[in-house]
DNA sequence: TTTTATTGATTGATGGATCAATCAAAAATA
DNA sequence: TATTTTTGATTGATCCATCAATCAATAAAA
């Protein structure tokens, strides 16, 4: 069996396991074992590779955070015009594998482990962070400096909210309806503050 | 010791200590014993009263819940018009103890622990439904029902979006910050659909 | 043969649940 | 009033399952 250079695969493998699992069952309470039996391996090895469960989930939130860095940059270049830049953001927010279920059930368990864990907390910080300065990077380019920062303020909590308000599965938010929701609320901010901005 | 009619007394002290210590810690992996000693009786007691720890934490929603009903009611019977009734609902969900860090991080916990547990769930989707309602039934009567129904929802996604972005402690997003965000946003949107709504 | 990969077996700790045993107030009885 | 009986309240001890973590052993490269 062992083939040398196993370890980036097994820890892929893991990390991925991991993600579903957690998504599975909504929780962070999923053992080791659940996790190695999803990856196919044993729980040894997963101990052998991360040392810990705690290391271990801690790098799932790495790579789900990487996930939609990605995402976010793929989107980005492909859009031209600032506008354009906003709603590609909003786009990658609501598009299909971040808004799948599972997805947004391990979102919500490392939210909640976020009181926890010291490192959990700084990565989704830093999500909250760059989804801001995104915001407000396109904004500044349509309003002035001040409303850039409470549009951008209102935009993600909105995403988040809709994110929340899905995982519940209660009111049938679509992909789609939480992106139109969320560009209107954009749009009616620009158009409210805008119109004599062109002047300048 | 043993007065009669003690177990109205231990419920409720044993359903408030759950929501302290499940607040304190932002978690529902807390311990029987951590809540039993916070409300001052054994371990023993709590699953006599309760049956179960399962049972103990739905009742705990159940009491979240009904607080944050209680003081809605409060705060529309308190409000005259369709738009001060519209920011009473808002205000509530960031008056002082709602949006106070233990308090999200319990609702957090609960949100996450909705995606296993059914009951969880169900109360949870209540407390969603309730808003939404709310939130409606002052819309309809300051602009078209199709509206109406898009305000509400983002303005409920916005509320919990905000929460979420607290819960994190990132940003410093102030109770007053929050109102003043979520009110702007309904007005905003009835600015933007209205004007002609009064020719009707 | 040395190194890397891998696992089954084992363990220490934790925590939910159960239960037999107290304790004291209240009710019934004398 | 004094005595006995009953019952709710309460707990310490304990059982049992789960789980993270460790380790010694095995198997396949190199």
């Amino acid at each position: 069996m062992p083939k040398v250079g196993m370890e980036p695969v097994r820890r892929k493998a893991l990390v991925d396991a991991a993600l579903h699992v957690i998504g599975d069952q909504g929780t962070l309470s999923v053992t080791m074992s659940d996790i190695a039996r999803q990856a196919g391996v044993s729980a040894a090895l997963a101990h052998h590779y991360f040392g810990s469960k705690e290391q271990l989930l801690v790098e799932t939130v790495r790579s789900l955070l990487k996930q939609l860095r990605d995402d976010t940059v793929t989107a980005l270049n492909a859009a031209g015009t600032p506008r354009e830049r906003l709603s590609a953001i909003v786009r990658v927010s609501f598009q299909a594998d971040q808004f799948a279920p599972e997805t947004i059930a391990a979102w919500l368990a490392f939210y909640s482990e976020a009181q926890r864990s010291e490192e959990t907390r700084r990565f989704l910080v830093i999500y909250a962070r760059r989804l801001h300065s995104n915001l407000v990077s396109s904004l500044k380019q349509l309003c002035v400096a001040d409303d850039a920062q409470r549009i951008a303020e209102g935009t993600a909590a909105m995403i988040d909210g809709l994110y929340i308000r899905r995982a519940l599965g209660s009111s049938p938010v679509t992909a789609d309806a939480s992106i139109a929701l969320t560009d209107d609320y954009i749009t009616l901010n620009l158009h409210a503050r805008q119109p004599q901005e062109h002047a300048a």
